[in-house]
DNA sequence: CTCGGTGCAAAGCTTTTGCATCCGC
DNA sequence: GCGGATGCAAAAGCTTTGCACCGAG
């Protein structure tokens, strides 16, 4: 799940190319905010990051929190979800498998899962709409069969 | 795209039968919100339902709109759907074929499709992973080839 | 030295909640 | 008449914005 140190130069180097791109300074608090998430395994939310970064040395702020989170998923090294929710959820994308998402409607837990047969979904409709689908989201709603819940023990 | 006055009377039994079953009063406040969302088209948000409720004779609270909209999503006559903004869109689905959405990256316009391999995936991770797929939401983002996308010509 | 970036707090927006009033049953 | 539903407004929660200060180039 964690890069190891030389993947992680990799993902350092996609963002400090991106940034020269875009003519954006390279500060210190982006790369700190970088780092951080790379570290964080599976889905956060801003607050979660944020209070993350607080309780280091080093403190951003909510709203550098926020502008560092577009350009790092402007550039694809973060994807930004929204199940369902009115609050957006993040993860790491570099090195990670391309994957949906199932959200369990018992407990909220959500379940990674991979299915190569949406590409040729993306494909058809590229075709018959005449469109570049730049990437998409498949989220499925489901509830668990008995014990396999968490949250049904509670 | 309309109803027919028949196949209205078909979704408005449908709710009195959701209403009846869950001990819920039949208010007419909850009736004049779904007779004004089955006589818009396309997607709408909260606030626009609102706003034409309020533009009628009969004005209603959001508050209540929020909690009929709640109503009508459990009873399938109503979908909800996050199109990656933090602002809910919904919109009527009785009589309407299951379908998915594709957003134009340049314009933000939602074009609808469908392709019934979805179905097949949901099937799998049913299998694979032991869940109930009560339903799904699978969005394209996409950008549009040349003329296609009306606002490129703004 | 410049001007983009940051931090902080205020403002903005959507949605939820509390409470008095109202009306379906 | 009782208790759920409504209306209104206040509150909550996430995100954006404004402005003074800071620091990368």
């Amino acid at each position: 799940m964690a890069l190891n140190p030389k993947q992680y130069e990799a993902v350092r180097q996609i963002f400090t190319a991106y940034l020269e791109k875009k003519a954006l300074r390279k500060t210190t608090e982006r790369y700190a905010i970088l780092e951080e998430i790379y570290s964080l395994s599976g889905h956060f939310d801003v607050e979660a990051l944020f209070i993350h970064l607080k309780n280091k040395d080093y403190g951003v702020s909510r709203a550098t929190v926020y502008n560092t989170l577009d350009l790092l998923v402007e550039c694809d090294l973060v994807s930004k979800h929204q199940f369902g929710k009115n609050l957006a959820q993040y993860e790491k994308s570099y090195g990670s498998k391309q994957h949906d998402h199932l959200i369990c409607t018992d407990c909220s837990k959500v379940v990674e899962f991979c299915d190569p047969r949406i590409q040729n979904i993306q494909n058809t409709v590229e075709e018959l709409l005449h469109f570049n689908v730049m990437h998409h989201s498949l989220i499925l709603y489901a509830s668990c069969k008995k014990e396999n819940c968490e949250n049904k023990r509670l």
